[in-house]
DNA sequence: TTAATTCCGACTAATTGACTAAGGTATCAC
DNA sequence: GTGATACCTTAGTCAATTAGTCGGAATTAA
């Protein structure tokens, strides 16, 4: 029951983006230094956050990446699943995967459990937005 | 973000043992037959819920293992617990591990969104009762 | 005793996670 | 144009975890 290490660097690092809020393209290489990562696992992560949206890149000298949108408006939520994927605590609730290894789908009782559970877990993540962090 | 196979068959497993609740012990061939999982995964599994108490073990002919007390006192996340150990959404909020990479402790903002995740996803798991689970 | 069953520990094949390395491509200041 | 800067992509590595296997020892009802 872990989330991994690229969505708490994801988050690290777009906390390290809101404080940068409007002051330009922050490049990577501070992240790295400031937050202490590897500055090629951050440009593993930061493809993921471009491709949902949530960041903007400028190439070139003096270039970076900046928050596509206010620090108000952007959920932690939305770094998780962007990085990760979508929350399925368990296998049966993945929905592409042809796993027919839970052979009842419908009247499932302990499906409800893990159901309940995901859309716990993204109520809380969705509750809290990117300001929030850094204030 | 996922729970592991074993607390998924764990769980379904003691849903099992609470349908025959106080009609002897079910042995895990059984188990093993009707929930389709493999006889010696379960064989991994149950001595983890033994030893956290949740079941008690008959050996020998006609053994097999039972609760320990009423499916009305049993939470899913004791079986959780039981099978996966703590849950921490973060690898900064295991307490055992020599991990200073998480520098700040004290004032780390972040730190607070996970703490908040750990103790939701521990607050759905105890809400439901493996009575709920089969009927 | 014998068969059924739990218990115990080591072993393994496949997958995932957390990076590291290297090279390529685009952009901009000068 | 040139070189520095920064993004982009692919591949590889190393350790840990997962999901099991396998074999055997202890226990007990019949």
């Amino acid at each position: 029951m872990k989330l991994s290490a690229k969505v708490e660097y994801g988050v690290r690092a777009m906390a390290m983006l809101a404080i940068h809020y409007q002051a330009g393209p922050l490049p990577l290489s501070k992240i790295s230094e400031q937050e202490k990562i590897s500055l090629n696992f951050l440009e593993q992560i930061f493809p993921d956050l471009r491709r949902s949206g949530l960041v903007e890149s400028v190439r070139g000298a003096h270039g970076g990446y900046m928050l596509s949108s206010a620090p108000e408006t952007i959920r932690v939520g939305d770094i998780v699943r962007a990085v990760e994927g979508p929350i399925t605590p368990v296998n049966c609730l993945s929905e592409n995967k042809s796993e027919v290894r839970c052979h009842r789908e419908g009247d499932c009782l302990t499906r409800k459990v893990w159901e309940r559970l995901r859309d716990r877990i993204n109520d809380v993540l969705d509750d809290v937005f990117l300001n929030e962090l850094v204030e």
